[in-house]
DNA sequence: AAACAACCATTGTATATGCAACTAATAGAT
DNA sequence: ATCTATTAGTTGCATATACAATGGTTGTTT
C-alpha cells in the first residue's frame, strides 16, 4: 500500500475512490459467483433501475447510472444474451427501445440485493452513520465540481 | 441523478464512490487529450509509480496499483506499444521483468502531474481539508472492511 | 413540403479489468 | 540431489468503458 502513502501526503483523494470502488466491485463480483448468480456488479447496477421501474429507455438508463450510452447498449446486449431483459421497440417513436425485465432477470432481485446488502453492511462495518453522512457530502461535492 | 437519491436512502456509499472514480477518470482522460498528451488515467497511475522509482518489477506494480497483475501484463503493453516504457528482463532471477522508462516516458512527468494536479485542485475546490482527511479515513477504513 | 436540428441507439476502434489456466524459474524440504 | 511449493509473468476468455462516426427517426422552421 505505498501509493496510499503518497495519496495521503499528496492529498490525492482521487486515486483512493478509485481503488475503492475498483475492491467493492471485485468484492461483490466474487459474492455473486460464490452464490452461483450469474451478475457482475454494473449488470446489478442497471437492474436495479429496472426492478426501479421496469420499461425504461436507454437514455433513461445511461442518465440514472452515469454510464455511457455505449456501455448502457452493451451491457443490454450482455444482459440480453443471458434472457435477463428485452428490448422492446415503441411503436410510437420508433427510435426509442422501452427496456423490459424477463421474468429470469424479475426472480435475480432478492437473491442480488440480499448479496448486496450483507456485502455493504460488511463494508461499513465500524463506521457511524455520521462518519457516512458526511463522507457522502464531500463526494457529492467532488462530483459536482468535475461534472 | 435519481440513483443518487435511491443510494442516499440506502446509505449506499458504494456507487457513488464508483461514480465518482469513473467521473474523475473520463475528467484526467479528457484533459490529457486536450493537452495532446497521449495517456490515460491508468497509465498515468503506472508511471506514476515509475517516476517514482524506476525499475521496479510488475509484480510490486500490481501491489501499488491494486491491480490485478494480468491488469498490469497489459497497461504494460500498451504503454511499450508507445514506447514509454522497456520490460527489461533480470539476469539474476528470470522470471523478473524490470519494467524502465524510456526518455519519452520520463520526459511526460511535468505536464502530465500539471494536468492531473490542475484537475484535482478543480475538484476539490470548495473542500475543506478537515472535510477532505475526514472523507479519505472514511474510504481507507472502507477498503479494510472488504479487503 | 423541404431543409435543418435534435435525438436515440448502434458500430468501429482502442483501452482496461478479472479469473482461470498455463509456462518457466527459483526456493525450500526431505 | 530430487521432489515440491512458491513466485513471476503471460495467454484465453468474458466483461466493461469511452470517443467518434453513422443510421434512422422525430421535431422545428421557414
Amino acid at each position: 500500500m505505498q501509493l496510499i502513502d503518497f495519496v495521503k501526503t499528496n492529498e490525492l483523494l482521487a486515486v483512493l475512490t478509485g481503488q475503492l470502488s475498483t475492491s467493492l466491485n471485485r468484492h461483490l463480483n466474487r459474492k455473486f459467483r460464490a452464490a452461483e448468480l450469474e451478475l457482475t456488479t454494473d449488470q446489478w447496477l442497471v437492474l436495479m433501475c429496472l426492478w426501479n421501474r421496469d420499461g425504461q429507455t436507454q437514455q433513461s438508463l445511461s442518465d440514472q447510472t452515469s454510464k455511457d450510452k455505449t456501455s448502457i447498449t452493451r451491457l443490454l446486449d450482455t444482459l440480453s444474451k443471458h434472457s435477463l431483459i428485452e428490448r422492446h421497440s415503441d411503436p410510437t417513436d420508433r427510435r426509442i427501445n422501452k427496456i423490459h425485465l424477463t421474468n429470469k432477470g424479475r426472480e435475480m432481485e432478492d437473491l442480488a440485493m440480499q448479496i448486496v446488502k450483507e456485502s455493504f453492511e460488511k463494508a461499513v462495518s465500524g463506521i457511524s452513520s455520521k462518519e457516512l453522512l458526511s463522507a457522502k457530502e464531500v463526494i457529492v461535492k467532488l462530483l459536482n465540481n468535475i461534472i
